[in-house]
DNA sequence: GAATTTTATGCAATCGATTGTTTCAGGATA
DNA sequence: TATCCTGAAACAATCGATTGCATAAAATTC
């Protein structure tokens, strides 16, 4: 038979009622046991399914978690969803997956939609040009716990889980000057975005506490796509100064200029360090093997399931606490970078 | 406030019942016009979210969609669950992720969970070592669409969307014979796997097809892991006979080969073609680019997600007509196994 | 043995939306 | 004017599980 059996069913079975089998179930105190074994067994017998959407209509929550992301296709994140999905799933949940394609009004209507299947909670790197934070009130108001990881603004008063971009940036840059490079390129993007700002300052700062001067003509901005890389690779090429390390903000666009150098190697005065920015797994294949600073996905995946999950079990310290979580990033150092 | 409005705070304001106000809003054909624009206006003014919970509870069907995986965290299978959400969404459902991490029993307790989360279908990749397909009963038993995969079973009477591993190997093989390759080596896994079975095949079929005697010797069983690849090239390198291409069922294999090739330069006699298969997102970037064959994991989202829509759509025909979709694979030729 | 507490269930309302079956008022028809 | 339609909305049951409150039976106390 395809026909679900509820709890009327076994509660009729055994001449009880449908309370009696819920609270047996949910293996409630007032519930004799032998009456809890009865159910049990009848449940067995019948192959008793329970249906959670009733359950949730009825306590007013599901047992989904809403995750929103930029994209599911970059590593990064479906390695955060992975491990968030390995954490929330142990602890019952169920994990709802939403892109929004770096699109604030995509991600507008998105959190809409989850927020209408009843989520739990939400988790949410959001989209790259938002400006404007009104549609996360919706979500505080009404408690449902809102966690931010990798993507965060300093003006929302929400748990936010981030790695240390600064600190990342400083060492990878420190790494290249302790193995010799005194020219060091830095690409970037637009400032506008955090974490190029913050790796930014890194670089910045671990250039002057080591005495060398910090060049504004050093410092090159673009998407950062592998094209762009190639272009700067060119472009590293054909400088007159004698750059002799470059400290990407990502790793496309250190593969991208690697590979514009590879394409011209007769030109190369000297050998050029790179260190790259998010430990792509590709970094580890090419040639020569790219240094890279680890995002730290599987942590932060973790970290970011065991706020939820603490939120849900104190739903009553509202926004009061909020928790922002830095992990530190690692290097992984590879020989791009090393003598 | 955070008082959510239902559809009876709507009815009261309107003087109406619920009823009413629920079908106004489902563009019920017996509502007239004026209430229906008096009952939107006072919905948006109370700014009401439908609780979708209440209407699958009702319904006994979600909006939610499950996608169980081996693990999100590989490119091709991120890459189509990328594709099943896109579509999907715009068909107003949710996806669900979950992993079984190549377990059967994880594999079996996930589909659980998906059931009594009442999803409206089920989208799987199996567990690489099931046997026994009894738990997939249950989910067809109950009329729910299921669809699988990549990875599927000849004895399952479902909805199947794969690539043709057969085709694609077929013409690897081919390929690097045409670029003049005469030994060539195949790095496999257990032929337990229908997919490296079919792999296998093509490039058995290739050879004959091309005058080229099939030779067990050559064919080299491994995890294809890339450790296991860099053990098989250094096996090329001592081999005493002229080989001379290789096709690995995996990339990894191959890059591991490659590396160990690489390492040691010096002894190679002549050069070895490579052709990988999965086309995964280093293969592009690694020296030289490998040749790979494209598992289109776009294309098998969004089939996979039509199929599901399909299925959704016309729920009578059941498993009678059962499709196996087969998508042909498109070879990525790289410099890895040009002349 | 009566009174009181405990323990184990039953009863019934509820969550919010949907839907088959009335009901009713106004219009058409004879 | 009486009858019949018909369109629009009301009524009420329902989906399956949960839960505050009431209650009967058993256990304890005096």
């Amino acid at each position: 038979m395809s026909d679900k059996t509820t709890i009327h069913d076994i509660a009729s079975m055994l001449r009880v009622t449908a309370s009696t089998v819920s609270r047996a179930l949910n293996d409630h105190p007032k519930i004799s046991d032998a009456t809890k074994r009865r159910v049990l067994t009848a449940a067995k017998k019948l192959n008793y399914q329970p249906n959670n959407i009733a359950a949730a209509l009825r306590q007013g929550k599901s047992k989904v978690v809403g995750v929103l992301v930029p994209t599911i296709d970059r590593h990064y994140f479906s390695s955060v969803i992975h491990s968030i999905e390995a954490v929330l799933n142990d602890a019952g949940y169920h994990v709802i997956v939403a892109q929004s394609h770096d699109s604030p009004e995509l991600e507008r209507a998105k959190l809409k939609a989850l927020m209408q299947a009843q989520v739990a909670g939400i988790i949410l790197s959001f989209a790259k040009q938002n400006t404007d934070f009104e549609h996360f009130k919706d979500i505080i108001d009404r408690d449902i716990p809102l966690i931010l990881f990798d993507r965060y603004h300093e003006s929302l008063e929400v748990d936010t889980v981030v790695i240390d971009d600064y600190i990342g940036a400083y060492k990878a840059t420190e790494h290249l000057i302790e193995n010799g490079c005194t020219s060091i390129v830095h690409f970037t993007s637009t400032s506008q975005i955090s974490i190029y700002k913050e790796r930014k300052r890194g670089y910045i700062d671990a250039l002057q506490r080591h005495g060398i001067a910090v060049q504004d003509e050093l410092i090159w901005e673009s998407h950062l796509t592998l094209e762009d890389g190639f272009e700067l690779g060119n472009r590293l090429l054909s400088e007159s100064k004698a750059v002799d390390g470059v400290f990407s903000a990502s790793d496309f666009a250190a593969i991208g200029a690697m590979q514009a150098i590879k394409d011209q190697k007769g030109n190369m005065v000297r050998p050029i360090k790179f260190f790259g920015f998010s430990n792509e797994t590709f970094t580890q294949f090419i040639d020569p093997p790219l240094s890279s600073v680890d995002q730290l996905s599987h942590s932060t995946g973790e970290m970011v399931a065991h706020r939820f999950l603490e939120r849900i079990q104190h739903p009553h310290q509202k926004s009061l606490t909020m928790q922002k979580t830095v992990l530190t990033p690692k290097l992984c150092i590879r020989s791009s970078s090393q003598k």
